[in-house]
DNA sequence: AAAATATTATACGAAATTTGTAAAATAAAA
DNA sequence: TTTTATTTTACAAATTTCGTATAATATTTT
Protein backbone atom coordinates (compact mmCIF):
# COMPACT_ATOMS: atom_id res chain seq x y z
CA UNK A 1 0.00 0.00 0.00
CA UNK A 2 3.04 2.06 -0.56
CA UNK A 3 1.03 4.28 -3.36
CA UNK A 4 -0.80 6.39 -1.09
CA UNK A 5 -2.63 8.17 -4.13
CA UNK A 6 -4.70 5.04 -4.78
CA UNK A 7 -6.23 5.28 -1.38
CA UNK A 8 -9.48 7.14 -1.41
CA UNK A 9 -9.89 7.97 2.07
CA UNK A 10 -6.06 9.71 1.37
CA UNK A 11 -7.43 11.92 -1.65
CA UNK A 12 -10.64 12.38 0.51
CA UNK A 13 -8.34 13.65 3.19
CA UNK A 14 -5.91 16.11 0.99
CA UNK A 15 -9.71 17.35 -0.40
CA UNK A 16 -11.21 18.19 2.50
CA UNK A 17 -7.92 19.71 4.23
CA UNK A 18 -7.41 21.89 1.10
CA UNK A 19 -10.94 22.94 1.62
CA UNK A 20 -10.85 23.82 5.06
CA UNK A 21 -7.28 25.56 5.08
CA UNK A 22 -8.21 27.53 1.80
CA UNK A 23 -10.95 29.23 3.84
CA UNK A 24 -9.65 29.70 7.47
CA UNK A 25 -6.26 29.10 7.35
CA UNK A 26 -3.95 26.77 8.54
CA UNK A 27 -4.42 27.05 12.51
CA UNK A 28 -8.15 27.57 12.81
CA UNK A 29 -8.49 24.14 11.48
CA UNK A 30 -8.12 20.90 12.83
CA UNK A 31 -7.40 17.52 12.60
CA UNK A 32 -10.11 16.15 13.81
CA UNK A 33 -12.28 18.44 12.01
CA UNK A 34 -10.83 17.54 8.98
CA UNK A 35 -10.83 13.88 10.01
CA UNK A 36 -14.91 14.65 10.73
CA UNK A 37 -15.52 16.34 7.52
CA UNK A 38 -13.60 13.69 5.27
CA UNK A 39 -15.25 10.81 6.94
CA UNK A 40 -11.80 9.27 8.13
CA UNK A 41 -11.15 8.12 11.88
CA UNK A 42 -8.07 10.13 13.39
CA UNK A 43 -6.18 6.64 13.15
CA UNK A 44 -5.89 6.29 9.65
CA UNK A 45 -4.80 10.09 9.19
CA UNK A 46 -1.54 9.63 11.33
CA UNK A 47 -1.18 6.55 9.16
CA UNK A 48 -1.02 8.61 5.98
CA UNK A 49 0.36 12.04 7.42
CA UNK A 50 2.92 12.13 10.27
CA UNK A 51 1.13 15.23 11.89
CA UNK A 52 -1.17 18.17 10.37
CA UNK A 53 2.61 20.00 9.16
CA UNK A 54 3.19 17.66 6.65
CA UNK A 55 -0.46 17.58 5.34
CA UNK A 56 -0.54 21.31 4.86
CA UNK A 57 2.78 20.94 3.40
CA UNK A 58 1.39 18.36 0.56
CA UNK A 59 -1.78 20.47 0.26
CA UNK A 60 0.58 23.17 -0.60
CA UNK A 61 2.79 21.20 -2.65
CA UNK A 62 -0.38 19.95 -4.99
CA UNK A 63 -1.92 23.12 -5.22
CA UNK A 64 1.49 24.64 -6.67
CA UNK A 65 1.46 21.27 -8.62
CA UNK A 66 -1.88 21.96 -9.98
CA UNK A 67 -1.36 25.79 -11.04
CA UNK A 68 1.45 25.30 -12.93
CA UNK A 69 0.02 22.73 -14.73
CA UNK A 70 -2.74 25.05 -15.30
CA UNK A 71 -0.46 27.50 -16.14
CA UNK A 72 1.01 25.52 -19.17
CA UNK A 73 -2.19 24.26 -20.20
CA UNK A 74 -3.62 27.52 -20.80
CA UNK A 75 0.14 28.71 -22.36
CA UNK A 76 -0.05 25.09 -24.97
CA UNK A 77 -3.45 25.77 -25.78
CA UNK A 78 -4.36 26.91 -29.21
CA UNK A 79 -5.76 30.44 -27.99
CA UNK A 80 -4.70 33.93 -28.75
CA UNK A 81 -2.24 36.13 -26.61
CA UNK A 82 -4.91 37.97 -25.05
CA UNK A 83 -7.10 35.23 -23.84
CA UNK A 84 -4.04 33.55 -22.80
CA UNK A 85 -3.73 36.56 -20.26
CA UNK A 86 -7.06 36.63 -19.79
CA UNK A 87 -7.32 33.14 -18.60
CA UNK A 88 -4.55 33.40 -16.12
CA UNK A 89 -5.52 36.44 -14.43
CA UNK A 90 -8.89 34.99 -14.03
CA UNK A 91 -7.28 31.43 -12.32
CA UNK A 92 -5.83 33.95 -9.90
CA UNK A 93 -8.80 35.68 -9.62
CA UNK A 94 -10.76 32.43 -9.29
CA UNK A 95 -9.50 31.88 -5.97
CA UNK A 96 -10.31 27.74 -5.72
CA UNK A 97 -7.37 27.09 -7.63
CA UNK A 98 -4.91 29.43 -6.74
CA UNK A 99 -3.66 29.00 -3.49
CA UNK A 100 -5.59 30.95 -0.38
CA UNK A 101 -3.95 33.68 1.17
CA UNK A 102 -5.69 32.90 4.28
CA UNK A 103 -2.96 29.64 4.02
CA UNK A 104 -0.87 31.64 2.99
CA UNK A 105 -0.74 33.83 6.08
CA UNK A 106 -0.86 31.49 8.66
CA UNK A 107 1.35 28.88 6.95
CA UNK A 108 3.95 31.52 6.66
CA UNK A 109 3.48 32.88 10.10
CA UNK A 110 3.47 29.62 12.29
CA UNK A 111 5.98 30.04 14.91
CA UNK A 112 7.54 26.34 13.81
CA UNK A 113 10.85 26.87 11.93
CA UNK A 114 11.57 25.80 8.29
CA UNK A 115 8.39 27.34 6.80
CA UNK A 116 9.36 30.11 5.80
CA UNK A 117 12.40 29.01 4.29
CA UNK A 118 10.16 26.02 2.65
CA UNK A 119 7.57 27.90 1.37
CA UNK A 120 10.42 30.52 -0.15
CA UNK A 121 12.85 27.76 -1.60
CA UNK A 122 9.52 26.32 -3.44
CA UNK A 123 8.51 29.46 -4.23
CA UNK A 124 11.82 30.46 -6.08
CA UNK A 125 12.35 27.21 -7.53
CA UNK A 126 8.56 27.38 -9.10
CA UNK A 127 9.28 31.13 -10.09
CA UNK A 128 12.44 30.24 -11.65
CA UNK A 129 10.00 27.41 -14.23
CA UNK A 130 7.17 29.68 -14.47
CA UNK A 131 9.76 32.39 -16.04
CA UNK A 132 11.23 29.98 -18.37
CA UNK A 133 7.68 29.17 -19.43
CA UNK A 134 7.07 32.56 -20.25
CA UNK A 135 10.72 33.63 -21.84
CA UNK A 136 9.43 30.68 -24.16
CA UNK A 137 6.38 32.22 -24.88
CA UNK A 138 7.56 35.53 -25.55
CA UNK A 139 9.92 34.35 -28.07
CA UNK A 140 7.23 32.57 -30.41
CA UNK A 141 5.71 35.79 -30.27
CA UNK A 142 2.83 35.25 -27.50
CA UNK A 143 3.53 38.50 -25.77
CA UNK A 144 5.36 41.76 -26.34
CA UNK A 145 9.04 41.62 -26.35
CA UNK A 146 10.06 44.89 -24.35
CA UNK A 147 8.82 43.65 -21.22
CA UNK A 148 10.38 41.91 -18.06
CA UNK A 149 8.96 38.37 -17.60
CA UNK A 150 9.82 39.08 -13.96
CA UNK A 151 7.28 42.21 -14.21
CA UNK A 152 4.68 40.08 -15.84
CA UNK A 153 4.78 37.67 -12.85
CA UNK A 154 5.10 40.51 -10.26
CA UNK A 155 2.02 42.16 -11.52
CA UNK A 156 -0.39 39.27 -11.60
CA UNK A 157 0.58 38.81 -8.04
CA UNK A 158 -0.34 41.93 -7.45
CA UNK A 159 -3.80 41.48 -8.98
CA UNK A 160 -4.92 39.90 -6.18
CA UNK A 161 -4.40 42.62 -3.99
CA UNK A 162 -5.80 44.73 -6.26
CA UNK A 163 -9.12 42.27 -6.00
CA UNK A 164 -9.56 42.27 -2.82
CA UNK A 165 -9.01 45.51 -2.21
CA UNK A 166 -12.80 47.31 -0.53
CA UNK A 167 -11.86 50.70 -0.89
CA UNK A 168 -11.36 50.01 -4.96
CA UNK A 169 -14.52 47.39 -5.55
CA UNK A 170 -17.26 49.26 -4.27
CA UNK A 171 -16.55 51.72 -7.13
CA UNK A 172 -18.71 48.67 -9.09
CA UNK A 173 -21.24 47.29 -9.47
CA UNK A 174 -20.50 43.39 -9.45
CA UNK A 175 -17.25 41.45 -8.87
CA UNK A 176 -17.55 41.05 -12.56
CA UNK A 177 -17.55 44.46 -13.63
CA UNK A 178 -14.20 44.65 -11.35
CA UNK A 179 -12.74 41.86 -12.91
CA UNK A 180 -12.83 43.16 -16.20
CA UNK A 181 -11.42 46.57 -15.09
CA UNK A 182 -8.40 45.00 -13.80
CA UNK A 183 -7.99 42.42 -16.70
CA UNK A 184 -8.62 45.33 -19.37
CA UNK A 185 -6.42 47.86 -17.67
CA UNK A 186 -3.55 44.74 -17.52
CA UNK A 187 -4.54 43.69 -21.35
CA UNK A 188 -4.30 47.43 -22.76
CA UNK A 189 -3.04 49.76 -19.97
CA UNK A 190 -4.59 53.30 -20.91
CA UNK A 191 -5.01 52.98 -24.51
CA UNK A 192 -7.78 52.48 -25.96
CA UNK A 193 -8.48 49.45 -28.07
CA UNK A 194 -10.98 47.69 -30.78
CA UNK B 1 -20.32 56.76 29.75
CA UNK B 2 -23.36 54.91 29.71
CA UNK B 3 -23.73 55.35 26.34
CA UNK B 4 -21.25 52.93 25.12
CA UNK B 5 -22.33 53.61 21.50
CA UNK B 6 -20.21 57.20 22.26
CA UNK B 7 -16.74 55.29 22.42
CA UNK B 8 -15.07 54.76 19.49
CA UNK B 9 -13.44 51.14 20.63
CA UNK B 10 -16.86 50.09 21.59
CA UNK B 11 -18.07 50.39 17.75
CA UNK B 12 -14.82 49.62 16.11
CA UNK B 13 -14.99 45.62 18.94
CA UNK B 14 -18.42 45.45 17.01
CA UNK B 15 -17.46 46.23 13.76
CA UNK B 16 -13.80 43.85 14.02
CA UNK B 17 -16.22 40.83 15.45
CA UNK B 18 -18.88 41.25 12.84
CA UNK B 19 -16.05 40.89 10.25
CA UNK B 20 -14.36 37.78 11.82
CA UNK B 21 -17.41 36.44 12.64
CA UNK B 22 -19.02 36.51 9.65
CA UNK B 23 -16.07 34.97 7.66
CA UNK B 24 -14.97 32.34 10.29
CA UNK B 25 -17.92 31.51 12.81
CA UNK B 26 -18.00 31.89 16.53
CA UNK B 27 -15.66 29.69 17.64
CA UNK B 28 -12.81 29.55 15.19
CA UNK B 29 -12.35 33.53 16.41
CA UNK B 30 -10.75 34.39 19.72
CA UNK B 31 -11.07 37.33 21.92
CA UNK B 32 -7.58 38.03 21.70
CA UNK B 33 -7.83 38.12 17.84
CA UNK B 34 -10.54 40.52 18.33
CA UNK B 35 -8.93 42.77 19.90
CA UNK B 36 -5.61 42.82 18.10
CA UNK B 37 -7.63 43.25 15.00
CA UNK B 38 -9.66 46.64 16.35
CA UNK B 39 -6.58 48.11 18.13
CA UNK B 40 -8.58 47.56 21.51
CA UNK B 41 -6.96 45.91 24.77
CA UNK B 42 -8.01 43.00 26.17
CA UNK B 43 -9.02 44.47 29.23
CA UNK B 44 -11.41 47.46 27.99
CA UNK B 45 -13.07 44.72 25.95
CA UNK B 46 -13.73 43.26 29.10
CA UNK B 47 -15.10 46.86 30.55
CA UNK B 48 -17.81 46.97 27.62
CA UNK B 49 -18.21 43.19 27.36
CA UNK B 50 -19.13 40.71 29.89
CA UNK B 51 -17.63 38.10 28.15
CA UNK B 52 -17.44 36.64 24.22
CA UNK B 53 -21.12 34.86 24.15
CA UNK B 54 -22.65 38.32 24.96
CA UNK B 55 -20.61 40.19 22.41
CA UNK B 56 -21.93 37.72 19.81
CA UNK B 57 -25.36 38.59 21.18
CA UNK B 58 -24.71 42.24 20.85
CA UNK B 59 -23.19 41.55 16.94
CA UNK B 60 -26.23 39.15 16.52
CA UNK B 61 -28.97 41.91 17.59
CA UNK B 62 -27.39 44.58 15.80
CA UNK B 63 -27.30 42.59 12.66
CA UNK B 64 -31.41 42.04 12.72
CA UNK B 65 -32.21 45.42 13.53
CA UNK B 66 -30.11 46.55 11.03
CA UNK B 67 -31.22 44.14 8.40
CA UNK B 68 -35.27 45.48 9.67
CA UNK B 69 -34.13 48.96 9.00
CA UNK B 70 -32.68 48.36 5.74
CA UNK B 71 -35.82 46.36 4.83
CA UNK B 72 -37.94 49.23 5.70
CA UNK B 73 -36.15 51.80 4.18
CA UNK B 74 -37.01 49.83 1.04
CA UNK B 75 -39.99 49.30 1.36
CA UNK B 76 -41.03 52.90 2.45
CA UNK B 77 -38.95 54.43 -0.70
CA UNK B 78 -40.11 55.37 -4.23
CA UNK B 79 -39.87 52.78 -6.33
CA UNK B 80 -42.13 50.11 -8.20
CA UNK B 81 -42.84 46.73 -6.68
CA UNK B 82 -40.30 44.77 -8.53
CA UNK B 83 -37.64 47.24 -8.00
CA UNK B 84 -38.29 46.84 -3.71
CA UNK B 85 -38.62 43.30 -4.10
CA UNK B 86 -34.89 43.16 -6.12
CA UNK B 87 -33.79 45.25 -3.96
CA UNK B 88 -34.32 42.63 -1.29
CA UNK B 89 -33.17 39.81 -2.87
CA UNK B 90 -29.42 41.92 -3.59
CA UNK B 91 -29.89 42.67 0.25
CA UNK B 92 -29.46 38.70 0.56
CA UNK B 93 -27.58 37.80 -1.24
CA UNK B 94 -24.96 40.70 -1.22
CA UNK B 95 -24.02 38.70 2.29
CA UNK B 96 -22.36 41.45 4.15
CA UNK B 97 -25.36 43.28 5.63
CA UNK B 98 -26.72 39.68 5.75
CA UNK B 99 -26.43 37.43 8.90
CA UNK B 100 -23.50 34.81 7.83
CA UNK B 101 -24.13 30.94 7.50
CA UNK B 102 -21.18 30.52 9.28
CA UNK B 103 -21.89 32.47 12.65
CA UNK B 104 -24.96 31.53 12.17
CA UNK B 105 -24.02 27.57 12.21
CA UNK B 106 -21.17 28.16 14.88
CA UNK B 107 -23.86 30.12 17.33
CA UNK B 108 -26.70 27.63 17.17
CA UNK B 109 -24.70 24.36 17.58
CA UNK B 110 -22.90 26.03 20.79
CA UNK B 111 -22.79 23.62 23.48
CA UNK B 112 -23.70 27.17 25.46
CA UNK B 113 -27.62 26.32 26.72
CA UNK B 114 -30.46 29.05 26.02
CA UNK B 115 -28.76 29.97 22.78
CA UNK B 116 -30.99 28.19 20.78
CA UNK B 117 -34.03 29.21 22.54
CA UNK B 118 -32.44 33.03 21.99
CA UNK B 119 -32.38 32.93 18.54
CA UNK B 120 -35.46 31.18 18.00
CA UNK B 121 -37.66 33.73 20.37
CA UNK B 122 -35.39 36.86 18.27
CA UNK B 123 -36.06 35.22 14.99
CA UNK B 124 -40.04 34.82 15.97
CA UNK B 125 -40.11 38.44 16.80
CA UNK B 126 -38.43 39.69 13.31
CA UNK B 127 -40.15 37.48 12.14
CA UNK B 128 -44.11 38.94 13.06
CA UNK B 129 -42.56 42.30 12.30
CA UNK B 130 -41.73 42.15 9.09
CA UNK B 131 -45.05 39.97 8.34
CA UNK B 132 -47.09 43.20 9.65
CA UNK B 133 -44.91 45.33 7.39
CA UNK B 134 -45.61 43.26 4.25
CA UNK B 135 -49.01 42.82 4.96
CA UNK B 136 -49.16 46.64 4.96
CA UNK B 137 -47.24 47.53 2.15
CA UNK B 138 -49.53 44.35 0.48
CA UNK B 139 -53.30 46.59 1.37
CA UNK B 140 -51.17 49.51 -0.08
CA UNK B 141 -51.57 47.67 -3.47
CA UNK B 142 -47.44 47.02 -3.30
CA UNK B 143 -47.39 43.34 -3.75
CA UNK B 144 -49.52 40.20 -5.24
CA UNK B 145 -52.63 40.40 -2.95
CA UNK B 146 -53.07 36.22 -3.83
CA UNK B 147 -50.10 35.08 -1.63
CA UNK B 148 -49.35 34.70 1.79
CA UNK B 149 -46.62 36.70 3.21
CA UNK B 150 -44.89 33.65 4.85
CA UNK B 151 -44.54 32.39 1.85
CA UNK B 152 -42.88 35.34 0.52
CA UNK B 153 -40.69 34.94 3.47
CA UNK B 154 -39.97 31.70 3.03
CA UNK B 155 -38.63 31.73 -0.46
CA UNK B 156 -36.15 34.68 0.48
CA UNK B 157 -35.39 32.68 2.98
CA UNK B 158 -34.55 29.96 0.49
CA UNK B 159 -32.65 32.28 -1.96
CA UNK B 160 -29.84 32.08 -0.03
CA UNK B 161 -29.24 28.47 -0.01
CA UNK B 162 -30.08 28.35 -3.95
CA UNK B 163 -27.49 31.24 -4.65
CA UNK B 164 -24.95 28.99 -2.77
CA UNK B 165 -25.73 25.69 -4.23
CA UNK B 166 -22.03 24.94 -6.46
CA UNK B 167 -23.68 22.19 -8.57
CA UNK B 168 -26.16 25.01 -10.07
CA UNK B 169 -23.58 27.96 -10.26
CA UNK B 170 -21.67 26.08 -12.74
CA UNK B 171 -24.45 26.68 -15.30
CA UNK B 172 -23.81 30.28 -15.26
CA UNK B 173 -20.71 32.46 -16.17
CA UNK B 174 -21.01 34.83 -13.24
CA UNK B 175 -22.15 35.58 -10.37
CA UNK B 176 -24.56 38.54 -11.44
CA UNK B 177 -26.09 36.43 -14.17
CA UNK B 178 -26.98 33.69 -11.53
CA UNK B 179 -28.49 36.06 -9.11
CA UNK B 180 -29.96 37.60 -12.84
CA UNK B 181 -31.84 33.96 -12.73
CA UNK B 182 -32.94 33.78 -9.42
CA UNK B 183 -34.26 37.36 -9.57
CA UNK B 184 -36.27 36.97 -12.51
CA UNK B 185 -37.82 33.67 -11.22
CA UNK B 186 -38.89 35.05 -8.27
CA UNK B 187 -40.46 37.89 -10.07
CA UNK B 188 -42.11 36.29 -12.75
CA UNK B 189 -41.78 32.77 -12.27
CA UNK B 190 -42.26 30.97 -15.64
CA UNK B 191 -44.53 33.23 -17.42
CA UNK B 192 -42.69 35.56 -20.07
CA UNK B 193 -42.43 39.66 -19.24
CA UNK B 194 -42.65 42.86 -20.84
C1' DA C 1 0.93 71.09 37.17
C1' DA C 2 -1.75 67.95 39.66
C1' DA C 3 -5.56 64.87 40.00
C1' DA C 4 -8.74 61.95 37.88
C1' DT C 5 -9.84 58.94 34.31
C1' DA C 6 -9.17 55.88 30.41
C1' DT C 7 -6.28 52.57 28.26
C1' DT C 8 -2.61 49.41 27.74
C1' DA C 9 0.93 45.88 28.92
C1' DT C 10 2.01 41.95 31.34
C1' DA C 11 1.31 38.15 33.99
C1' DC C 12 -1.48 34.57 35.58
C1' DG C 13 -4.59 30.44 36.97
C1' DA C 14 -8.36 27.82 35.33
C1' DA C 15 -10.77 25.83 31.70
C1' DA C 16 -11.07 24.13 27.18
C1' DT C 17 -9.12 22.51 22.92
C1' DT C 18 -5.86 20.15 20.23
C1' DT C 19 -2.30 16.98 19.34
C1' DG C 20 -0.45 12.63 18.76
C1' DT C 21 -0.38 7.73 20.70
C1' DA C 22 -1.99 3.23 22.65
C1' DA C 23 -5.01 -0.54 23.08
C1' DA C 24 -9.22 -2.88 22.23
C1' DA C 25 -13.25 -3.60 19.19
C1' DT C 26 -15.19 -4.06 14.26
C1' DA C 27 -15.22 -4.56 9.57
C1' DA C 28 -13.27 -6.16 5.14
C1' DA C 29 -10.14 -8.90 2.34
C1' DA C 30 -7.22 -12.75 1.43
C1' DT D 1 -9.80 -18.60 9.42
C1' DT D 2 -6.21 -15.58 9.32
C1' DT D 3 -4.70 -11.36 8.01
C1' DT D 4 -5.23 -6.65 7.15
C1' DA D 5 -7.51 -2.24 7.34
C1' DT D 6 -10.34 0.86 9.98
C1' DT D 7 -12.82 2.66 13.72
C1' DT D 8 -13.75 3.60 18.55
C1' DT D 9 -12.47 5.01 22.91
C1' DA D 10 -9.42 6.61 26.13
C1' DC D 11 -5.55 9.24 27.40
C1' DA D 12 -1.25 12.27 28.63
C1' DA D 13 1.14 16.27 27.06
C1' DA D 14 1.16 20.54 24.85
C1' DT D 15 -1.17 24.55 23.41
C1' DT D 16 -4.78 27.87 23.27
C1' DT D 17 -8.23 30.56 25.17
C1' DC D 18 -10.74 32.82 28.78
C1' DG D 19 -11.37 36.04 32.11
C1' DT D 20 -9.07 38.67 36.04
C1' DA D 21 -5.60 41.23 38.76
C1' DT D 22 -2.02 44.51 39.02
C1' DA D 23 1.19 47.89 37.65
C1' DA D 24 2.50 51.09 34.07
C1' DT D 25 1.32 54.52 30.62
C1' DA D 26 -1.50 57.87 28.17
C1' DT D 27 -5.18 61.13 28.03
C1' DT D 28 -8.53 64.54 30.11
C1' DT D 29 -10.06 67.37 33.32
C1' DT D 30 -9.58 70.52 36.97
Amino acid sequence: MEEKLQHKKYIDLLKTAQELFWKHGYRRVSVEEICRKAGVSKMTFYRFFPNKLELAKTVFDNAIDEGVQRFRGIMEDESSASDKIKKVIQMKLDGTHDISQEFLFDFYNCPELGLMTYIEEKTRNIWAMLMEDFRLAQQKGLFRKDMKPEFYFYMAQKLGEIYNDKQLSVLYHNPQEFIMEIVNFFMYGLSPHE
